[in-house]
DNA sequence: GTCTATAGTACGATAGAC
DNA sequence: GTCTATCGTACTATAGAC
């Protein structure tokens, strides 16, 4: 810390992206300034600039890492047998997935408006792409949903509302938040029963 | 329109609320500008102060007043006779309600963040006697729900959800909406039978 | 009640020394 | 690669004329 100068290329990268993901996930992208950005990391403002192009570009790239990371890890979930499974495996999934990053599904989800257009539209496009592997599941017959792609959006909706209230060692654990919200997409979609009915 | 000077009191403080709604909603809190909000009105910046006390007090009223409304309206609701019957009028107020003003919501869900500690607070106590309302309902046994207040968050999160993609004039009609949310939440609730399965 | 003008501060981004 | 210093701009909020 407090170190004055040297090569940190490998290092310094990261730790700005990371001290961004933090201050605008607690803050807010308009909110917070290079220089809290900068202090955060240990070094000024200027030195910034070496890493990324502006303000706007380091906002866009956590959004799109964090996008086509969270692609890439549902679009390698193994392969289930029954709609009814791969509802439930999709539902353990995307909450698991959205409490280990709370700051980047924060940002994924609140900052989308301060966005440049063009950077708006290809994030857009990679989380319809999330949304179209769900409404695949959907679908599927089983369901018998009047409107597969509405259903989509509640369900997306309902799992990730569980970030705004889930805190680390509450009263209810990690695995019980994903039975308890598996089992409502599951009756919300229609299947008679869930995976465990708790009790 | 660009009349210079004159007694409009009564008039421009409303209009005031009025174009911060819409900036604050469209752009956010912290990205809009006094200056903006007074160009909206016609005014100028420093004209704004006769009605505000600053900027987080716009805000802060602007969200104290929709949760005042939202409170009042649900605690308005006719009385039902069955839990069921409560809770599809829920859904179907929560969700009219809603998109009835969507730049209000918009911000009581997205600028929390930017309440002083003390203007927090007071937002965050009138949005969990909203919560308890629900709660209230999904305790009744006759949803056997494991974890009701859970599911209170997950309901008003899939919810809240439809004010992300609604628009009006699109292939679902508002009755749709409700009609098709409405038998979401009450099959995630545990009741088998919904209120028209559409078919 | 609204205006013009401005004090005081903070910002994003860049230039040039080391 | 990081620093210091700064340019040009924008902001919130206030003071004082009308």
């Amino acid at each position: 810390m407090a170190r004055k100068t040297g090569s940190h290329s490998e290092i310094t990268g990261p730790r700005i992206r990371d001290a961004a993901l933090r201050l605008f996930a607690r803050h807010g992208y308009a909110t917070v300034s290079m220089r809290q950005i900068a202090a955060e990391v240990g070094v000024q403002a200027g030195a910034l600039y070496l890493y990324t192009a502006d303000k706007q570009a380091l906002l866009f790239d956590l959004m799109q890492d964090h996008m086509i990371n969270l692609l890439a890890a549902v679009e390698a979930l193994p392969q289930m047998p029954t709609p009814q499974a791969r509802l439930e495996q999709f539902a353990r999934f995307h909450i698991g997935y959205h409490l280990d990053r709370p700051d980047a599904v924060f940002i994924a989800y609140m900052e989308l408006r301060n966005l440049s257009p063009e950077n708006f539209a290809t994030i857009e496009a990679l989380r319809r792409r999330y949304e179209d592997y769900l409404q695949t599941i959907l679908q599927d017959g089983a369901f018998a949903l009047p409107d597969p792609k509405m259903a989509t959006l509640a369900l997306i909706a309902m799992l990730t509302g569980v970030t705004n209230w889930y805190r680390e060692g509450g009263r209810l654990s990690r695995e019980d938040v994903q039975t308890l919200y598996a089992d409502m997409a599951l009756r919300a979609a229609g299947v008679a029963g869930g995976a465990a009915q708790s009790g």
